[in-house]
DNA sequence: TATTGTTATACTCTATAACTATA
DNA sequence: TATAGTTATAGAGTATAACAATA
């Protein structure tokens, strides 16, 4: 029994606490996992993004995955220098370079996403599919009350 | 409306999507918030668990807040370089070291403190109490599905 | 021998600013 | 001028291993 009773915090900070707990325990199931395949969550999540928006630039993917057009350059560059990833420079604005995931690289995300999907409902199968729903539903008000831009 | 109707994932997924977009944007927020005082999320962590445990060894210290021993002699130089901890030699055992809050450390995170509870308020309190208990046991079950150690 | 803390090393991610080459 | 990408720099967190002092 994590929370007793009488614990003073009021349910806002109680709610906050245990969500972050849960954040931290789920991304780091999910690291572990992808660790095994020798890719970081942020490499994942771009590979994953790619693989449904090949070709896109360096600045709409920093968009995209909410990082500077500074920080995509060194996760291209990783991610590149694995082989999942590359550059090839746009023909039509010298300035561009559009980002393709390589064979290497979908191969990969096929065989990582199975194990993702398989932890993430082996911990969310505890909830029935109404309280997913719930869930769900309340993390959108959530969303919607936590803008990104302060 | 962030999410259609037809959206073919299984709603383990959607809602372990959601919860990983709302930790983002919350986390983003608090270390934003805590940046104006000049300390990050960690280091708050770090502060609030000795203002609750004062006088633990590094030891205990590093396993309150999941880092390992070597790791958290970065952290308490860092924050005993701002002034906000300081390590004291144990008199019993002269290979520890006790960690104390000092004064300004406990300034600090009184000031902090109030700002970080009414960020948490001002998103939450978009639920009603009966909602934030719903979504407290929901999590609470998620945390029992999900043990840190694999 | 075991434990506490330290150092060393290396990698990932983040944030900012200045720079280049194109447009 | 504005934009796409790069480089440089700095800080923060993470992980592992080897080490010194002490128990």
């Amino acid at each position: 029994m994590p929370i007793l009773n009488d614990d003073p915090r009021p349910w806002e900070v109680k709610v906050a606490v245990a969500l972050l707990d849960f954040q931290g325990r789920l991304e780091r199931r999910m690291a572990s996992r992808l660790a095994e395949h020798g890719i970081t969550l942020a490499q994942f999540d771009m590979l994953l993004t790619l693989c449904h928006g090949d070709g896109v630039t360096q600045q709409d993917l920093a968009e995209r995955l909410l990082v500077t057009k500074a920080n995509i350059v060194g996760l291209i560059d990783r991610a590149g220098a694995a082989g999942l990833v590359e550059r090839r420079p746009d023909p039509e604005d010298r300035r561009v370079n559009r980002i393709h995931v390589t064979p290497a690289g979908r191969k990969l995300a096929g065989k990582v996403r199975p194990g993702q999907d398989e932890l993430i409902r082996e911990i969310f199968g505890h909830l029935s599919e109404a309280e997913l729903r719930q869930l769900h539903a309340l993390l959108g008000r959530l969303i919607a009350a936590c803008p990104r831009d302060e």
